[in-house]
DNA sequence: GGGGTGCCCTGAAAGC
DNA sequence: TGCTTTCAGGGCACCC
């Protein structure tokens, strides 16, 4: 599923297959992903803008048009593909754009789970309605300790939930999560009013070498979340503990346990990661 | 605020 | 084998 660093791959994989493109037409085949404004205004909107840039926050994808900001969530197995507007697409294509220079844009979606919104463009990023409730992307430089330490250390929430809680850092999901606290030596579970100020620093420490390391590795490829753009992420080989139900934990050996925290299935190791 | 559920969807996996 | 049911999951609405 595309998180962050997924997201960082496609944006740049993107930028630079398509640089300053100007999209001629706009053919919306599932209405569902369009969230804002709606299917047909959207396409009347983005039809003949230029990306001037591409951009990143969270796990949303920002395309600049200039006057407009195209964005798109890509939820659980969204991809995009380039491909000549002649060639055969298969049912989970949902959105295609036509390029001026005769290639197509084409957004694929198993789940359609997906989301687009084209808003008039403005200054700060969280007046977008879609950034309401999204806090600082991960690599904000406004992220720091102290932020983390006022948002959560009163919270009654467990440390996983506070991880995939966007409102608070924008950006982690599934994979990470279970990554970052295995790198914490901490339960998913522990509750975040446990954690001291040091606690935090080591927790946006341990978060962004995570996400830095997913994106040199493009990110991670694993069950749904397969190759988009031929964007191959290698990222799932370097996994501690995400998806390794009943594998030895690579630090004791012990056996890696799936529990279910905040809905989601969720993997560590009982040994190295214990409650406080 | 916080935990729970259902919804949006589909295909893989499990159940029979 | 083959048909049926269950389940996963990001974000959000809605419940208590
Ligand atoms: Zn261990």
């Amino acid at each position: 599923m595309p998180e962050l660093p997924e997201v960082e791959t496609v944006v740049r994989t993107l930028e630079h297959q398509l640089g300053n493109v100007t999209i001629k037409d706009c053919h919306v085949l599932w209405d569902n992903i369009i969230a804002y404004p709606t299917p047909q205004t959207f396409c009347a909107q983005i039809k003949g803008k230029t990306i001037q840039h591409y951009e990143r926050y969270g796990k949303y994808l920002l395309f600049d048009l200039g006057s407009m900001m195209w964005i798109a969530h890509m939820r659980m197995e969204g991809k995009f593909y380039i491909q000549k507007s002649d060639e055969p697409y298969d049912k989970h294509v949902h959105v295609l754009f036509d390029l001026q220079d005769g290639r197509q844009l084409r957004y694929h979606d198993t789940r359609k789970f997906g989301k687009m919104y084209l808003y008039e463009k403005r200054k700060d990023i969280h007046q977008y309605p879609c950034f309401q409730n999204i806090g600082l992307d991960a690599f904000d430089e406004r992220l720091t300790p102290t932020y983390l330490y006022h948002a959560l250390h009163k919270r009654k929430i467990v440390l996983k939930a506070a991880l995939l809680d966007q409102s608070v850092i924008a950006g982690i999901g599934n994979i990470y999560a279970d990554e970052i606290c295995f790198a914490l030596g901490m339960h998913p579970e522990t509750k975040i009013y446990h954690l001291r100020k040091k606690d935090f620093e080591r927790l946006l420490q341990e978060t962004r070498r995570i996400l830095q390391g997913a994106i040199r590795y493009g990110g991670t490829t694993i069950r749904s979340y397969t190759s988009s753009l031929g964007v191959d992420g290698r990222f799932q080989l370097k996994l501690k503990v995400h998806a390794k139900k009943g594998e030895k934990c690579p630090v004791c050996q012990g056996e890696i346990k799936k529990i279910t925290v905040a809905t989601r299935g969720t993997c560590y190791c009982p040994t190295c990661q214990r409650k406080r």
